[in-house]
DNA sequence: AATCGATTTTGATCTTTATCAAACAATTGA
DNA sequence: TCAATTGTTTGATAAAGATCAAAATCGATT
């Protein structure tokens, strides 16, 4: 979820509103492998990733870790039914790389719905903005190939592709490691 | 997505409120094939559907319907993207079988934010959800086979499994028709 | 009841992807 | 720098799923 300066701009925030929403948000540093969300932590802030890569995961039946999801820099990085409905998260959100965060803790955030009414507003689009790219990702799953996937994937995030491993991209299109490997190869 | 008496009571509309919510939706009958929703059109209705079913359906590059959805009594009945960001749809959504909707439409909606400010809270809470069950849909299709993705569709909806085609149930789940039937015929 | 169209099943075959195991390469930390 | 760990590639093989075409079934309509 891809959050900068022009997508804010439609929302006209006052001067105060932007001091007040800056001030909001802390930054911290993460080294790589450091986790922003542990499995079974409720999730407490909103992270706005300023540099770096982070991936959330989860564990299968079989103890396989399965990619969710992918943080680069410029995007939002939450646990979004746990951050919600206050709930232990089922997965894990870990960076990468060496990272640098702007967070929000809940709380904040909440106080920010009161002073900052916009806020309500951007939340409600985020919401919708990650329920459309959810739907474009199952519909990948329902037309396109391993290959396909892969393809589209390296067209879309090749910064991605370069700092995660080939099996956390694996696991994020469905497919086997050994696979991927073959079908990288055949590039 | 689901939305019943239970769920709509933790918002603690005031009898006025839910007066005035009822009061802006109407009933609609829909034939067996009838479109709710055609493609290029803007979706200008949201619909609860008190009976029947319906599904929504893209065409995919070599000409194959793919089913995104369904959608059963019970449950919203929505173009998300087209509704929110007023862009025509890409997406077809059509009756399956004899249904019945009660909709509101797209300005209708607008006055009852106004007038009713917990309907704020209700529609980000549905696109909440909705990016929840896209999640999970998208979890499915990295982690499950065909056979296992197609038992679980049985086991969680029954019903649709009675009305839909084959052919419906097969796009949905991103497997071939020819496949589905024998996963079918092995259970 | 006969017919038309749509849907489903089936067989034969081909392609894609998974699995298992081993070798190889890269990275990290002592 | 040298293990030790982690990640990647490769080969052989098996399983899953797709494709194509034909037959069978089902429903609705005349």
């Amino acid at each position: 979820m891809r959050l900068d300066e022009n997508s804010i701009k439609k929302y006209n925030l006052t001067d105060e509103e932007i001091k007040l929403t800056m001030s909001s948000y802390k930054p911290k540093s993460y080294k790589a492998n450091e986790f922003f969300l542990e499995e079974g932590q409720v999730c407490n802030a909103i992270g706005f990733v300023t540099r770096g890569l982070f991936r959330s995961f989860f564990y299968d039946d079989h103890g396989n870790e399965i990619t969710t999801d992918f943080f680069p820099a410029g995007t939002l990085i939450i646990a979004f039914d746990s951050f919600n409905n206050r709930t232990p998260s089922r997965e894990f959100i870990r960076a990468i790389v060496e990272s640098e965060v702007m967070s929000i803790s809940y709380e904040k955030q909440k106080e920010l719905y009161a002073k900052v009414p916009a806020w309500n507003q951007i939340c409600k689009d985020l919401a919708d903005v990650k329920s459309h790219e959810m739907t474009e990702r199952s519909k990948r799953f329902q037309t396109l190939s391993a290959t396909e996937r892969y393809h589209l994937f390296c067209k879309e995030y090749p910064d991605i592709l370069q700092q995660a491993t080939l099996g956390h991209i694996a696991s994020y299109l469905g497919v086997d490691i050994a696979t991927l490997s073959r079908i990288r190869r055949k590039k």
